[in-house]
DNA sequence: TCCAGTTCGGAAATCGTTTCCTGAATTCTG
DNA sequence: CAGAATTCAGGAAACGATTTCCGAACTGGA
């Protein structure tokens, strides 16, 4: 008899202020004074609310009082690709910092279409969040001012760095080319970067540290060893495939820690290859990701909580002073080494 | 000039139906006639009323429009643990078939805390949230009826499979004496088992499972043999070691796909011991999160994507229909068999 | 001509809350 | 003790949208 079932949904009336007030015998307005703290409620009018407001079990409608405030006390997020590591571990940062606001989330996939995302923005505005964190995946070459800059709310961008916008983004060039430097320093002269969209932010950006490090040696970009990805999500076997069987292959890969990572990886295997004696392998990613692998592989480690913390302080305070000067924070990426790299040996030596 | 920056949140007032009315030279009935698609309205007065809207960049206030209509298009996603990989998956799941129903969603972490998911419950009453989804990681013993059958929300269970309420849940008791029983074909006698929370549902399950597989292959229960684990994201590297170390280590383990599973594995490379030769391995998970591991690893598929799905069916024809008969789904978990698994040997012979 | 049906304006009620206004009661101040 | 200041609480307005009710103007058909 616990459960009355489903009829419970419908024969049970929310109660309002009003049945406090009643039931208090005191005035409407009264009950709100009383339970929200303000000064110049006497102790006993404070107290008789109160039981009153225990007994029926009261809890003000959010939606009725945020219409009234003007704020829900609720903030978007707007992911671009909820199967991308990379992002739900944003999201469950910026969920566990956000709860310690007293706010609440609204999540939003944009499956990193332009127009969805332009419409879920206006979905947040409508929801009347007071404000929305936006992570862009798919970059844009040029990303889409118009659509963030349009939306009448406050906006934090993760992982975009764009003007006029408070947003934390992550270091990527400097590090690619630490990363690189070290493989070269091991007397890698071949190395595979696997990342996608070299177009466009994210991907050009490692590609720049990947070309600094090269001309810093004196050697040669060939982009035979970066290969066209159109997604994070792709499989990296093929392309890892056909660079192995190619002249002169690879002796070592950088590479994002998706399935562009571990399809590299099973081409590696499939060639009958080693990691690290015959490919060296750093990933780019959260070391969480890469538990699994053997040997445990060296990273790129991208701080992934500290950008929905960064995210979730930057828009707090944009709620607590709209006119504060934008922010704008870049993380750095630190190189993590583990056990996937190793001197390069074999075809070098031939030479 | 296209940022006009932080002024822009301040200085744009929010435009009302009113405003409509008023740029259309309409009342504002109509308006709200016009663009809810009443019947009884003018082919002429719902253009003139769109275009005003357009100009405009009308969108209706979902708090306002919800408070009047009683139903806010938004539910409510109780998640217990975000880390959980199971869990992620299932944000993802639901959210991407949420958006189809035109529906928001609000996000909630309770932590594996009662106390917090009764709080966060409540709080999704006070958003009026017109449904939840509440997904449970660490089951009591004896689960909460108490906090969800006294929510006036309507519910969906995932994974809890609790009487009076709809829910979906992954089997698991015969799908873990199937694991077992291959594994014991292939002649494996001590086999370890790897799943949190022996006394509560999910680990229990499991056990009885692995239980049956013994006893109808008269074999003894060795509860030394799976170890007392509180959390799925406890790293499993110790237990598994202490194991390897004892007088009579096992030559394969079941393993929930966390932390657990990444640590036992260290634990095995740790030994000196290979997969499958020494120690055959079953994960128990969604095939995506084991990609990187090397062999690649018979799994416990888990239907991660359809307890999202039907939950959001459920909750969605819930919605539809409050007094519909009660719902209860059990997902099927299928052994997928890859390369992690071999014939017993060593120790076994010298018997 | 009359009646029924359509179309739209205007005003008011409603959802549940907070806040402002106001008046009464009480306390302080000189 | 009179007047000023303060405290307390009731009543009503406001937030923004939808909906209902009523009435007026118009159309078309019998």
């Amino acid at each position: 008899m616990i459960f009355r079932n489903q009829k419970r949904f419908s024969d049970v009336k929310r109660i309002s202020v009003q049945d406090v007030a009643d039931e208090a015998g005191v005035a409407i307005g009264s009950v709100s004074r009383a339970l929200n703290g303000h000064k110049h409620v006497s102790a006993d009018l404070r107290a008789r609310v109160q039981a009153a407001a225990d007994k029926l079990g009261y809890s003000p409608h959010a939606q009725a009082r945020s219409l009234r405030l003007g704020r829900s006390n609720t903030i978007g997020l707007l992911i671009n690709h909820m199967r991308h590591p990379m992002y739900s571990a944003v999201v469950a940062a910026v969920e566990s910092e956000l709860s310690g606001h007293g706010q609440m989330l609204l999540l939003a996939n944009a499956q990193g279409e332009p127009l969805r995302e332009k419409s879920l923005l206006q979905a947040f505005e409508r929801s009347a969040v007071d404000g929305a964190i936006v992570t862009s995946s798919f970059h844009d070459a040029d990303p889409r001012p118009e659509a963030y800059a349009g939306s009448r709310l406050p906006l934090v961008l993760v992982d975009l760095d764009m003007e006029g916008l408070d947003r934390v983004f992550l270091e990527r060039r400097e590090s690619t080319r630490g990363a690189m430097r070290y493989l070269l320093s091991l007397g890698h002269r071949r190395v595979a970067l696997f990342t996608p969209a070299l177009d466009r932010v994210p991907g050009g950006e490692r590609l720049a540290g990947y070309a600094d490090a090269l001309r810093q040696a004196n050697l040669r970009l060939d982009m035979a060893l970066v290969p066209t990805l159109s997604s994070p999500l792709q499989d990296g076997f093929d392309p890892m495939l056909r660079l192995l069987e190619a002249d002169d292959p690879p002796t070592a890969l950088i590479c994002l820690a998706t399935p562009l990572l571990a399809g590299a990886l099973r081409a590696v295997r499939r060639k009958g290859l080693k990691v690290p004696r015959d490919v060296s392998v750093i990933a780019i990613g959260a070391p969480e990701t890469l538990e699994l692998a053997d040997p445990s592989l060296s990273c790129l480690k991208m701080d992934l909580g500290g950008l929905g913390r960064h995210a979730v302080r930057m828009l707090m305070r944009r709620l607590a002073k709209p006119n504060a000067p934008v922010e704008r924070v870049e993380l750095q990426t630190e190189l993590l080494l583990r056990d996937s790299c190793g001197p390069a040996r074999g075809r070098q030596e031939r030479r």
